[in-house]
DNA sequence: AGCTAGTACTCAC
DNA sequence: GTACTAGCT
């Protein structure tokens, strides 16, 4: 929702730019945006959770934005939401409903065959999942982009890097679709940017410091216009009714306090103006003043602007609002896109896996970011795939058979299984012109992310868990178009014949051999304790962690496209 | 004039 | 998340 109208209001200040402007300096990209335009250009993959590598354009989409600014010498500081705030709003709860019904409606014509109509369809009912930013994240750690996952909002965090000098890793300026971040005070905010690199842009100072500009905030400051987003109604708190940006702005601007603003609200509106507002009011400032964020250097959190005296004064519990605290480790592994922020479970090496929470009550960004029926995901693009002509890709007659067993897997979400396809993650779009992987590197990675990753806590309360996942050894780069397979039966549940059975055929599909030979077997039982740091009880666990690679080393060759930079801005 | 609520849109072969 | 608009106060 971001601040009501905002964008419309502040329409005078914004002005067209091309980020060429931003030449040699660090500018912060708001993920969610990107991930959400570019799931557009699959959302139907996306939605059925298909095999093959259209699934993995809205990757394409936000690399190749990448790589533009890289190619205006910009450096990209991408930034992921994180967890939720307790105080935000639960207005999920209706969207939900309606992706879904989207979802059934998509899945009807789809059976009719009625392809086009399923696919306008799907793209009501797609959303951003947590699977799809962590699968954004390997491909940027292969690719060297920075990243951060925010603690919360990633709203929050780009206003913090905003507000630090560049030699402090600050950034310039951020690339966002969301109005939040002028009320967060971000000092350059660039909407709309296109393929080319046009966009809008407005620049917080330049408002305060306007003359004869209207709408005129000559005598506001950073908090009154806050202060007046919030009024405006934003994610935190619904605005007053009959209170608009408009009579915000007007208040603000006539009072020149929230205080008086509030009192003068309170009389005029009577019954209208709920008991609790001022004091959410004052609380959904603090958030977007002093948010809980990650500090890169203290490698710990911090708050976006330190804290006034009057938070200060207060006991530590009741400053939960602004997010509760993570101890180092936590935000650290949070923020370097090791742990899931929202379930706090290791990410495996190579993929997401997840089985959705059965805690009572989960808010609906959760709902949707953690993937409430995008279990299954896949990273298993080879160079080979990629050299499948697209046109037989579309005619594959995967969409009858098997899509009606994904469905089935849709409607039951709760069921306690999960096939994860992995591949090389570091494996982008061919297509990308950018594609430059050192080897060298690609072995740290390996190492980072070797044993230690049987030590991972699995956020269900399933007994008994076999996980075969691929072992990380140094070996499977050199095969690195291998192909990595991973089932996880975490119940007795369901029978995972049919499962493994789908996955052999596409196996066999895709022209995949296994090789007995290279299979690495490692087992062992770990005991897990997870804190939850949000709000749930600690829990112990004990796991079966058994783990096996199987690499193929008669690959095809890679497909050698010298694809240059050049040759990517002339195919735009 | 401004707020509310409903609809349409984001990609790109 | 946004933009646009018809209809209401």
């Amino acid at each position: 929702m971001g601040i009501k109208d905002l964008l419309r209001f502040m329409k005078p200040y914004i002005l067209p730019i091309h980020i060429q402007k931003y030449a040699g300096k660090r500018v912060g990209i708001d993920a969610y945006s990107w991930l959400h335009k570019g799931a557009y250009s699959c959302s139907m993959e996306l939605c059925l959770d298909t095999d093959g590598k259209k699934k993995l354009r809205y990757i394409d989409y936000f690399m190749h934005r990448i790589n533009l600014l890289q190619h205006y010498e910009i450096i990209p500081i991408v930034v992921l939401d994180g967890g939720h705030m307790p105080c935000k709003a639960a207005t999920g709860d209706e969207r939900q409903r309606k992706r879904k019904a989207n979802f059934d409606a998509a899945m009807a014509k789809l059976k009719e065959g009625n392809v086009g109509a399923a696919t306008e369809l799907f793209q009501r009912a797609v959303s951003v999942t947590s699977s799809m930013a962590h699968q954004l994240v390997e491909v940027l750690k292969s690719e060297n982009v920075e990243f951060i996952v925010a603690p919360y909002e990633a709203d929050a965090q780009l206003a913090y890097l905003s507000s630090l000098e560049l030699e402090q890793g600050g950034i310039a300026a951020v690339i966002t679709e969301d109005s939040d971040l002028l009320a967060y005070g971000c000092k350059a905010v660039i909407f709309k940017m296109d393929r080319y690199g046009k966009g809008e842009e407005l620049i917080l100072d330049n408002v305060f410091q306007a003359v004869d500009q209207k709408p005129s905030f000559q005598n506001f400051d950073q908090e009154l216009f806050t202060a007046m987003c919030v009024l405006a109604g934003c994610d935190f708190l619904p605005s007053v009714p009959g209170v608009g940006i408009s009579r915000a702005h007007a208040f603000i601007s006539k009072y020149q306090s929230v205080e008086r603003v509030l009192s003068v609200l309170k009389t005029k509106k009577g019954k209208l103006f709920p008991d609790n507002y001022s004091s959410s009011l004052v609380e959904a400032v603090s958030v977007f003043q002093h948010a809980r964020v990650y500090d890169f250097d203290a490698k710990k959190l911090k708050y976006l602007k330190p804290l006034s005296q009057s938070l200060l004064d207060l006991p530590v519990e009741q400053l939960e609002f602004l997010g509760p605290d993570l101890t180092p480790s936590v935000a650290a592994a949070i923020a370097e896109g090791k742990v899931d922020p929202i379930t706090m479970e290791a990410f495996n090496r190579f993929s997401v896996s997840k089985t959705p929470l059965k805690t009572p009550v989960r808010s609906f960004k959760e709902q949707e970011k953690s993937g409430s029926f995008l279990e299954r995901i896949e990273l298993k693009r080879t160079a080979d795939e990629a050299m499948i002509d697209p046109e037989a890709v579309l005619k594959e007659p995967k969409y009858s058979k098997q899509d009606l067993d994904l469905h089935k897997l849709v409607l039951q979400p709760n069921k306690d299984q999960m096939v994860i396809r992995t591949g090389n993650p570091s494996l982008i779009p061919n297509n990308n012109p950018f594609k430059i992987r050192k080897t060298d590197e690609m072995n740290m990675e390996s190492e980072e992310y070797g044993l230690q990753q049987l030590k991972v806590s699995f956020g269900t309360k399933s007994e008994g868990m076999d996980v075969s996942c691929s072992s990380p050894n140094s070996k499977e780069h050199d095969c690195s178009e291998g192909q990595k397979e991973v089932i996880i039966d975490l119940s007795k549940l369901v029978d995972d014949s049919g499962v493994k059975q789908d996955c052999e055929k596409n196996r066999e599909e895709e022209g995949f051999e296994s090789t007995e030979d290279d299979v690495v077997e490692i087992q062992g039982h770990v005991n897990i304790t997870t804190k939850r740091v949000r709000g749930a009880k600690p829990r112990t666990e004990s796991f079966k962690v058994k783990t096996s690679s199987t690499c193929s080393e008669n690959k095809k060759a890679k497909i050698n496209k010298k694809s240059s930079i050049l040759d990517f801005f002339h195919r735009l």
